[in-house]
DNA sequence: TGTACATCAGTGAACGCGCGTTCACTGATGTAC
DNA sequence: TGTACATCAGTGAACGCGCGTTCACTGATGTAC
């Protein structure tokens, strides 16, 4: 046998995940330490080089958690009978919650980078369009003009101006709008992009 | 005489901050280093704390100035005898303009932290409202029915959105849109934040 | 005009600290026979 | 079942480096008289 025990580094390694998670929730990406990590998990600092390649392999781990609750609350804020404008409603409602209830993992999602000249593996690059996936299928109702291409175009930037409304509430800069305000403005926003779609552009391009 | 020469000390913190400013375009705010600062305005190390309180006036100063610049775009994109709605597809796209020309500057602005504790001072927070500035009078034609309040909270949203969207275009995080897509992107999202409004909307609320 | 003195900008070596990562070592766990 | 050996996870002290900030010193510039 080889590996020792083939598991036990797997082991560690969800547990360090889980510290790592814990102490993003607590502290925000930026205050992440190995120390307090390993020392969260209960393994000697040492360790973590044993289980996972460094810090950031750690990060990407918990983003992807993340990524993978947030494309299953948005799943599920999907009912199958809704309209496709109502459904747009749920969505952005639902992204709000998450990013209010889950705001340092989410911002971690946004926040991280990698160091200079290395790129994101291509399992974890994957993960990223749950953001956008169910925003498709009601917005091509709305739009049934444009290609499945422009679709997938727009649905980026209904994603993107939601994201930005509640980045910049979350985050303000003195220019975001108080957070108590925040999915009232969110709903006028999506009110606006899904408003008379159907007369107005159907028959357009 | 006190000050040795009073003007001495400001015009070594103007080079300072001009030292900053070219190196946070060159390499960004978060690779900019005291050293490389005080070599760039040719003065020594020491010299810095001496013009300055620390890097992060140094930093501000330069949003500081960004703030400035980009809000004299954005009211120069303001043509008097232009439509509500002309105006507002200006302002976003004079808006992403800056954003594409001046991406490490704009980026600076929304990415400083102070360290923990400490805020920003009064008459620098006071500067970032001219990014929602110019949106208000256009916005106000658009919805006469609503409030001053709400027609500043409706600015910062709309702002927030196309801010949203420039972003992730910019810094994206396999969301974005393709840069060359950006500005009709945004186009798109403004047509929609300002269609109909003066039929629709008018006598609602 | 000249001399003694005070002030402060300028200097850069040194401090201090945080923190990711490595590495030589240990000991537990498994294999071979 | 027992013994020698191999493997590797676990360990934490030490390394290394980056980098903001300080500080004792210097010298230029101004003031007092």
């Amino acid at each position: 046998m080889k590996p020792q025990n083939a598991t036990k580094k797997e082991e560690l390694r969800t547990r360090l995940v889980e510290a790592a998670e814990a102490l993003m929730i607590e502290r925000g990406l930026s205050n992440l330490k190995a120390r307090d990590v390993t020392q969260a998990a209960g393994c000697s600092l040492g360790s973590l080089y044993n289980a996972v390649e460094d810090l950031d392999e750690l990060v990407i781990r918990v983003n992807s958690r993340t990524l993978q609750r947030l494309g299953e609350t948005l799943k599920s804020a999907v009912v199958v009978d809704a309209s496709a404008k109502e459904i747009m409603h749920a969505l952005a409602a639902a992204y709000v919650s998450f990013a209010l209830e889950n705001t340092a993992l989410w911002s971690a999602i946004f926040s991280h980078r990698m160091p200079k000249g290395v790129t994101y593996p291509d399992w974890h690059q994957a993960e990223y369009p749950v953001l956008i996936a169910e925003i498709i299928a009601p917005l091509s109702q709305l739009r049934p003009d444009l290609t499945p291409e422009q679709l997938r175009l727009r649905a980026q930037t209904v994603f993107a101006s939601v994201h930005g409304v509640v980045q910049l509430a979350v985050h303000g800069r003195f220019v975001g709008v108080p957070l108590d305000l925040l999915a009232s403005e969110v709903d006028a926003l999506v009110d606006a992009m899904t408003r008379g779609l159907d007369h107005v552009e159907t028959h357009r391009a």
